[in-house]
DNA sequence: GGTATGATTGACT
DNA sequence: GTCAATCATACCA
């Protein structure tokens, strides 16, 4: 598939549209309770474009370690266009990429920050979504010393912050994300059922770099970077 | 074997 | 606004 078949597989999203949550909430819960003792999302949910999937996370909760926090960003990436590692084909690093959805695949980037992904789509094709920010939600104790900031906005606003913050690193590459494993993502809390979604263009790559393929929280202040409008 | 390049952040001008 | 840190990965010889 193509990425231009990925994207004419989802509905164009107007900037600060509100989308229906029918993916977050239609995804019946999986097995075994998140460790808030509420259920993960199931693999159904993962297992579907990853357009879909990319605009369905946010509002929705990651939860590792006694921290979590409300995603208010993502990026979709897709094995047919070549900012995704995956565009390479399968190799020792997207071994992650290429297996089962609702995996976690967690990569060092800049030889520095490691960076949080879930695995989307039928095991054999390669896509994920990157959560780029949390608005924090619990354990901002332990998330401030983690990071050595203060102020909320700071702590999770970035794909490197938020793993910093949550105490996540690159052991937990293939790690499982419907409850079984140390990171759990759980559907959105009622506060975020309505939330309104903009679109825009995929922050630090120079390839691909038209695909509208981020989507933001309208209005958070724990995003990375602005969204910018119109183009 | 060598080298260029990042899905970034924080410090600095 | 600019730029260094820091290293796994990919690619070329």
């Amino acid at each position: 598939m193509s990425a231009a078949e990925v994207a004419a597989a989802v509905p164009e999203l107007e900037d600060g549209a509100r989308v229906s949550v029918d993916g977050a909430a239609a995804a019946l819960p999986a097995g075994p309770a998140g460790a808030g003792g509420r259920p993960a999302l199931g693999p159904s949910f993962y297992d579907r474009p990853v357009l879909d999937v990319a605009r369905d996370l946010v509002g929705c909760v990651v939860l590792h370690a006694g921290c979590s926090g409300v995603i208010v960003e993502t990026e979709a990436y897709h094995e047919s266009e070549p900012a995704c590692h995956a565009y390479v084909g399968l190799t020792p690093r997207t071994r992650t990429l290429f297996g089962p959805p609702g995996r976690a695949y967690v990569y060092r980037s800049y030889g520095v920050h490691a960076l949080l992904n879930a695995v989307c789509e039928p095991e054999g094709t390669a896509a994920a979504v990157l959560i780029r920010a949390l608005e924090p939600l619990k354990g901002l104790a332990a998330m401030r010393a983690r990071r050595g900031v203060d102020r909320d906005r700071d702590l999770c606003s970035g794909p490197g912050k938020l793993t910093r913050a949550l105490g996540i690193g690159l052991e937990r590459n293939g790690s499982d994300l419907l409850g079984s494993g140390p990171i759990s993502i759980l559907p959105r809390p009622p506060a975020w059922r309505q939330v309104a979604i903009a679109c825009d263009t995929r922050i630090g790559i120079t390839r691909a770099v038209d695909l509208r393929w981020r989507f933001c929280a309208v209005g958070s202040r724990h995003l990375s970077r602005p969204v910018r409008r119109g183009a």
